[in-house]
DNA sequence: AATACCGTTGACGCTTACGTCATGAGAACG
DNA sequence: CGTTCTCATGACGTAAGCGTCAACGGTATT
Protein backbone atom coordinates (compact mmCIF):
# COMPACT_ATOMS: atom_id res chain seq x y z
CA UNK A 1 0.00 0.00 0.00
CA UNK A 2 0.95 3.27 -1.49
CA UNK A 3 -0.63 4.66 1.96
CA UNK A 4 1.57 3.22 4.37
CA UNK A 5 4.90 3.19 2.47
CA UNK A 6 6.13 5.04 0.12
CA UNK A 7 9.18 4.66 -2.47
CA UNK A 8 11.71 7.39 -2.94
CA UNK A 9 9.65 8.36 -6.19
CA UNK A 10 6.37 8.92 -4.61
CA UNK A 11 7.66 10.92 -2.19
CA UNK A 12 9.96 12.93 -4.26
CA UNK A 13 6.68 13.45 -6.42
CA UNK A 14 4.55 14.22 -3.39
CA UNK A 15 6.57 16.73 -1.55
CA UNK A 16 8.75 18.22 -4.66
CA UNK A 17 11.95 17.34 -3.88
CA UNK A 18 14.83 15.60 -5.55
CA UNK A 19 15.83 12.05 -4.61
CA UNK A 20 19.51 13.31 -3.45
CA UNK A 21 17.45 15.77 -1.13
CA UNK A 22 15.90 13.05 0.68
CA UNK A 23 19.01 10.97 0.58
CA UNK A 24 20.75 13.96 1.86
CA UNK A 25 18.25 13.84 4.57
CA UNK A 26 18.69 10.61 5.85
CA UNK A 27 22.67 10.59 5.92
CA UNK A 28 21.74 14.02 7.96
CA UNK A 29 19.45 11.81 10.47
CA UNK A 30 16.49 13.40 9.82
CA UNK A 31 14.81 10.31 8.12
CA UNK A 32 15.15 6.98 8.52
CA UNK A 33 12.78 4.65 6.13
CA UNK A 34 13.36 1.02 6.23
CA UNK A 35 15.19 -0.71 3.46
CA UNK A 36 13.68 -3.34 1.31
CA UNK A 37 17.07 -4.97 -0.28
CA UNK A 38 18.66 -1.95 -0.79
CA UNK A 39 15.36 0.67 -1.76
CA UNK A 40 13.89 2.74 0.77
CA UNK A 41 10.41 2.96 1.72
CA UNK A 42 9.47 5.81 3.79
CA UNK A 43 7.13 5.26 6.29
CA UNK A 44 4.13 7.37 7.83
CA UNK A 45 6.61 8.39 10.28
CA UNK A 46 9.40 9.82 7.88
CA UNK A 47 6.32 11.36 5.99
CA UNK A 48 5.17 13.66 9.59
CA UNK A 49 9.13 14.35 9.95
CA UNK A 50 9.21 15.36 6.19
CA UNK A 51 6.47 17.85 6.70
CA UNK A 52 8.06 19.66 9.68
CA UNK A 53 10.87 19.73 7.61
CA UNK A 54 10.14 21.42 5.71
CA UNK A 55 8.18 23.45 7.40
CA UNK A 56 11.02 24.41 9.62
CA UNK A 57 13.12 25.62 6.44
CA UNK A 58 10.45 28.03 5.58
CA UNK A 59 10.89 29.36 9.48
CA UNK A 60 14.76 28.92 8.42
CA UNK A 61 15.78 26.58 11.05
CA UNK A 62 18.66 24.68 9.81
CA UNK A 63 18.54 21.28 8.96
CA UNK A 64 20.67 21.01 12.01
CA UNK A 65 18.14 22.68 14.51
CA UNK A 66 15.39 21.09 12.60
CA UNK A 67 17.00 17.55 14.06
CA UNK A 68 17.38 18.50 17.74
CA UNK A 69 13.59 19.65 17.66
CA UNK A 70 12.75 16.58 15.96
CA UNK A 71 14.86 14.25 18.39
CA UNK A 72 13.31 16.34 21.15
CA UNK A 73 10.02 14.54 20.56
CA UNK A 74 10.29 11.25 19.43
CA UNK A 75 13.48 11.08 21.85
CA UNK A 76 11.89 13.08 25.10
CA UNK A 77 10.05 11.47 27.92
CA UNK A 78 8.15 14.37 29.93
CA UNK A 79 6.59 15.94 26.75
CA UNK A 80 5.39 19.55 28.73
CA UNK A 81 9.33 20.99 29.18
CA UNK A 82 10.34 19.65 25.62
CA UNK A 83 7.06 21.57 24.41
CA UNK A 84 8.34 24.51 26.99
CA UNK A 85 12.01 23.57 25.00
CA UNK A 86 10.57 23.75 21.67
CA UNK A 87 8.10 26.72 21.91
CA UNK A 88 11.28 28.52 23.36
CA UNK A 89 13.31 27.85 20.41
CA UNK A 90 10.53 28.91 17.55
CA UNK A 91 9.80 31.99 19.95
CA UNK A 92 13.59 33.19 19.40
CA UNK A 93 13.16 32.14 15.79
CA UNK A 94 10.59 34.38 15.57
CA UNK A 95 12.47 37.41 16.83
CA UNK A 96 15.01 37.00 14.77
CA UNK A 97 12.72 36.90 11.83
CA UNK A 98 11.40 40.05 12.84
CA UNK A 99 14.90 41.75 13.13
CA UNK A 100 15.67 40.27 9.37
CA UNK A 101 12.07 41.97 8.10
CA UNK A 102 12.75 44.85 9.89
CA UNK A 103 16.45 45.03 8.37
CA UNK A 104 14.78 44.45 4.97
CA UNK A 105 12.31 47.30 5.40
CA UNK A 106 15.49 49.62 5.73
CA UNK A 107 17.36 48.05 2.72
CA UNK A 108 14.13 48.79 0.78
CA UNK A 109 13.71 51.98 1.99
CA UNK A 110 17.37 53.29 1.36
CA UNK A 111 17.02 51.46 -1.91
CA UNK A 112 14.02 53.21 -2.82
CA UNK A 113 15.90 56.83 -1.69
CA UNK A 114 18.63 55.87 -3.96
CA UNK A 115 16.80 55.31 -7.11
CA UNK A 116 14.92 58.18 -6.53
CA UNK A 117 17.58 60.18 -6.42
CA UNK A 118 19.58 58.74 -9.36
CA UNK A 119 16.11 58.93 -11.23
CA UNK A 120 16.19 62.68 -10.63
CA UNK A 121 19.95 62.56 -11.51
CA UNK A 122 18.97 61.03 -15.28
CA UNK A 123 15.90 63.80 -15.33
CA UNK A 124 18.58 66.17 -15.40
CA UNK A 125 20.86 64.89 -17.30
CA UNK A 126 18.56 64.33 -20.01
CA UNK A 127 16.91 67.77 -19.50
CA UNK A 128 18.48 70.16 -22.54
CA UNK A 129 20.59 72.52 -20.40
CA UNK A 130 19.79 76.29 -21.22
CA UNK A 131 22.44 77.79 -22.82
CA UNK A 132 23.80 80.78 -20.16
CA UNK B 1 48.32 62.71 4.11
CA UNK B 2 45.89 60.17 5.42
CA UNK B 3 43.21 61.93 4.06
CA UNK B 4 44.44 60.69 0.25
CA UNK B 5 46.29 57.76 0.67
CA UNK B 6 45.23 54.92 3.54
CA UNK B 7 47.46 52.24 4.77
CA UNK B 8 45.38 48.47 5.09
CA UNK B 9 44.96 49.13 8.52
CA UNK B 10 43.73 52.58 8.38
CA UNK B 11 41.30 51.57 6.11
CA UNK B 12 40.08 48.30 8.28
CA UNK B 13 39.25 51.04 11.25
CA UNK B 14 37.38 53.60 9.19
CA UNK B 15 35.37 51.15 7.57
CA UNK B 16 35.34 48.04 10.07
CA UNK B 17 36.42 45.39 7.87
CA UNK B 18 39.58 42.90 8.20
CA UNK B 19 42.61 43.16 5.81
CA UNK B 20 41.85 39.71 4.51
CA UNK B 21 38.74 41.66 3.24
CA UNK B 22 40.10 43.95 1.78
CA UNK B 23 42.58 41.89 -0.25
CA UNK B 24 39.53 39.73 -1.44
CA UNK B 25 37.84 42.34 -2.98
CA UNK B 26 40.89 43.59 -4.39
CA UNK B 27 41.23 40.16 -5.90
CA UNK B 28 38.06 40.19 -7.02
CA UNK B 29 38.79 43.48 -8.96
CA UNK B 30 36.73 45.42 -6.60
CA UNK B 31 39.19 47.73 -5.29
CA UNK B 32 42.57 48.38 -7.04
CA UNK B 33 45.21 50.49 -4.01
CA UNK B 34 48.48 51.57 -5.58
CA UNK B 35 51.51 49.83 -4.26
CA UNK B 36 54.45 51.59 -2.34
CA UNK B 37 57.24 48.71 -2.63
CA UNK B 38 54.46 45.48 -1.38
CA UNK B 39 52.19 47.44 0.74
CA UNK B 40 48.77 48.48 -0.53
CA UNK B 41 48.03 52.32 -0.36
CA UNK B 42 44.13 52.75 -0.92
CA UNK B 43 43.02 55.81 -3.02
CA UNK B 44 39.73 58.20 -2.83
CA UNK B 45 38.93 56.23 -5.38
CA UNK B 46 39.12 53.06 -3.11
CA UNK B 47 36.99 54.17 -0.15
CA UNK B 48 34.43 55.81 -2.53
CA UNK B 49 34.42 52.23 -4.40
CA UNK B 50 34.37 50.57 -0.78
CA UNK B 51 31.72 52.56 0.55
CA UNK B 52 29.53 51.64 -2.37
CA UNK B 53 30.50 47.77 -2.20
CA UNK B 54 29.63 47.46 1.86
CA UNK B 55 26.01 49.67 0.81
CA UNK B 56 25.75 47.20 -1.93
CA UNK B 57 25.88 44.38 0.16
CA UNK B 58 23.11 45.61 3.07
CA UNK B 59 21.03 45.55 -0.56
CA UNK B 60 21.43 42.09 -0.86
CA UNK B 61 23.48 42.20 -3.85
CA UNK B 62 26.08 39.51 -4.95
CA UNK B 63 29.63 40.75 -5.07
CA UNK B 64 29.82 39.99 -8.96
CA UNK B 65 26.85 42.57 -9.14
CA UNK B 66 28.26 45.17 -7.39
CA UNK B 67 31.30 44.40 -9.45
CA UNK B 68 29.44 45.17 -12.55
CA UNK B 69 27.71 47.78 -11.33
CA UNK B 70 31.11 49.36 -10.62
CA UNK B 71 32.92 48.76 -13.67
CA UNK B 72 29.91 50.27 -15.55
CA UNK B 73 30.34 53.83 -14.02
CA UNK B 74 34.42 54.16 -14.55
CA UNK B 75 34.11 52.07 -17.59
CA UNK B 76 31.18 53.56 -19.36
CA UNK B 77 30.94 56.37 -21.82
CA UNK B 78 27.49 57.38 -22.69
CA UNK B 79 26.50 57.83 -18.48
CA UNK B 80 23.24 58.12 -19.72
CA UNK B 81 22.55 54.95 -20.70
CA UNK B 82 24.48 53.50 -17.90
CA UNK B 83 22.85 55.22 -15.54
CA UNK B 84 19.61 53.79 -17.02
CA UNK B 85 20.98 50.11 -16.96
CA UNK B 86 22.07 50.46 -12.88
CA UNK B 87 18.74 51.69 -12.16
CA UNK B 88 16.81 49.00 -14.23
CA UNK B 89 19.05 46.83 -11.93
CA UNK B 90 18.18 48.50 -8.84
CA UNK B 91 14.85 48.24 -9.23
CA UNK B 92 15.17 44.11 -9.76
CA UNK B 93 16.79 44.21 -6.37
CA UNK B 94 14.49 46.54 -5.14
CA UNK B 95 11.76 43.63 -6.32
CA UNK B 96 13.40 41.02 -4.67
CA UNK B 97 13.75 42.45 -1.67
CA UNK B 98 9.96 43.11 -1.57
CA UNK B 99 9.56 39.60 -2.72
CA UNK B 100 11.42 38.16 0.02
CA UNK B 101 9.88 40.67 2.65
CA UNK B 102 6.85 39.23 1.72
CA UNK B 103 7.70 35.47 2.42
CA UNK B 104 9.10 36.59 5.95
CA UNK B 105 5.70 38.21 6.91
CA UNK B 106 4.22 35.11 5.92
CA UNK B 107 6.66 32.96 7.97
CA UNK B 108 6.35 35.13 10.76
CA UNK B 109 2.58 35.11 10.77
CA UNK B 110 2.52 31.37 10.16
CA UNK B 111 5.27 30.50 12.76
CA UNK B 112 3.25 32.53 15.41
CA UNK B 113 0.30 30.76 14.62
CA UNK B 114 2.40 27.60 15.61
CA UNK B 115 3.43 29.03 18.22
CA UNK B 116 0.25 29.97 19.77
CA UNK B 117 -1.39 26.87 18.82
CA UNK B 118 1.68 24.79 20.75
CA UNK B 119 0.96 27.13 23.65
CA UNK B 120 -2.98 26.63 24.10
CA UNK B 121 -1.53 22.97 24.07
CA UNK B 122 0.85 23.10 26.94
CA UNK B 123 -1.71 24.96 28.98
CA UNK B 124 -4.27 22.49 28.10
CA UNK B 125 -1.54 19.86 29.13
CA UNK B 126 -0.47 21.97 32.29
CA UNK B 127 -4.30 22.59 33.62
CA UNK B 128 -5.10 19.72 36.12
CA UNK B 129 -7.62 17.01 34.15
CA UNK B 130 -11.41 17.16 36.23
CA UNK B 131 -12.40 13.70 37.02
CA UNK B 132 -15.27 12.24 35.24
C1' DA C 1 71.55 42.58 17.25
C1' DA C 2 67.13 41.17 18.99
C1' DT C 3 62.34 41.93 19.48
C1' DA C 4 58.06 43.49 18.09
C1' DC C 5 55.02 44.94 14.58
C1' DC C 6 52.90 45.66 10.28
C1' DG C 7 52.47 44.00 5.88
C1' DT C 8 52.71 40.47 1.98
C1' DT C 9 51.45 36.19 -0.73
C1' DG C 10 49.70 31.74 -1.11
C1' DA C 11 46.81 28.04 0.14
C1' DC C 12 43.70 25.37 2.61
C1' DG C 13 39.45 25.50 5.68
C1' DC C 14 34.65 26.39 6.62
C1' DT C 15 29.62 26.76 6.22
C1' DT C 16 24.86 24.95 4.08
C1' DA C 17 22.19 22.17 1.24
C1' DC C 18 22.22 19.99 -1.92
C1' DG C 19 23.73 19.21 -7.67
C1' DT C 20 26.20 16.37 -10.60
C1' DC C 21 28.92 12.63 -11.98
C1' DA C 22 30.75 7.90 -12.26
C1' DT C 23 29.71 3.39 -11.47
C1' DG C 24 27.11 -0.52 -10.61
C1' DA C 25 23.09 -3.65 -9.18
C1' DG C 26 18.50 -5.43 -10.03
C1' DA C 27 14.07 -5.61 -12.39
C1' DA C 28 10.93 -5.12 -16.43
C1' DC C 29 10.10 -5.09 -21.43
C1' DG C 30 10.19 -6.80 -26.06
C1' DC D 1 19.69 -11.38 -24.60
C1' DG D 2 19.99 -6.54 -24.90
C1' DT D 3 18.10 -2.18 -23.58
C1' DT D 4 16.06 0.78 -20.42
C1' DC D 5 14.44 2.22 -15.77
C1' DT D 6 14.86 3.07 -11.13
C1' DC D 7 17.64 2.91 -7.42
C1' DA D 8 21.99 2.67 -4.80
C1' DT D 9 26.67 4.49 -3.08
C1' DG D 10 30.55 7.53 -3.05
C1' DA D 11 32.94 11.42 -4.15
C1' DC D 12 33.72 15.77 -5.87
C1' DG D 13 31.68 20.51 -7.11
C1' DT D 14 29.23 24.87 -6.04
C1' DA D 15 28.01 29.43 -4.12
C1' DA D 16 29.87 33.60 -0.91
C1' DG D 17 32.97 35.56 1.93
C1' DC D 18 35.97 35.53 4.16
C1' DG D 19 39.08 32.98 8.55
C1' DT D 20 43.23 31.05 9.58
C1' DC D 21 47.52 29.42 9.11
C1' DA D 22 52.48 29.35 7.17
C1' DA D 23 56.47 31.58 5.94
C1' DC D 24 58.67 35.55 4.94
C1' DG D 25 60.08 40.93 4.32
C1' DG D 26 60.82 45.47 5.96
C1' DT D 27 60.73 48.93 9.73
C1' DA D 28 60.90 50.78 14.26
C1' DT D 29 62.16 50.46 18.79
C1' DT D 30 65.01 48.95 22.66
Amino acid sequence: MTDTLMTIREMCDAYDVTPRTLRFYESKELLSPIRQGQKRLFTHRDRARLTLILRGKRFGFSLEQIRQLLDMWDGGRGQVAQLDRTIEVGRERLDELRRQRDELDNAIEDLQGQLSGAERMLDAMRTPHAAE
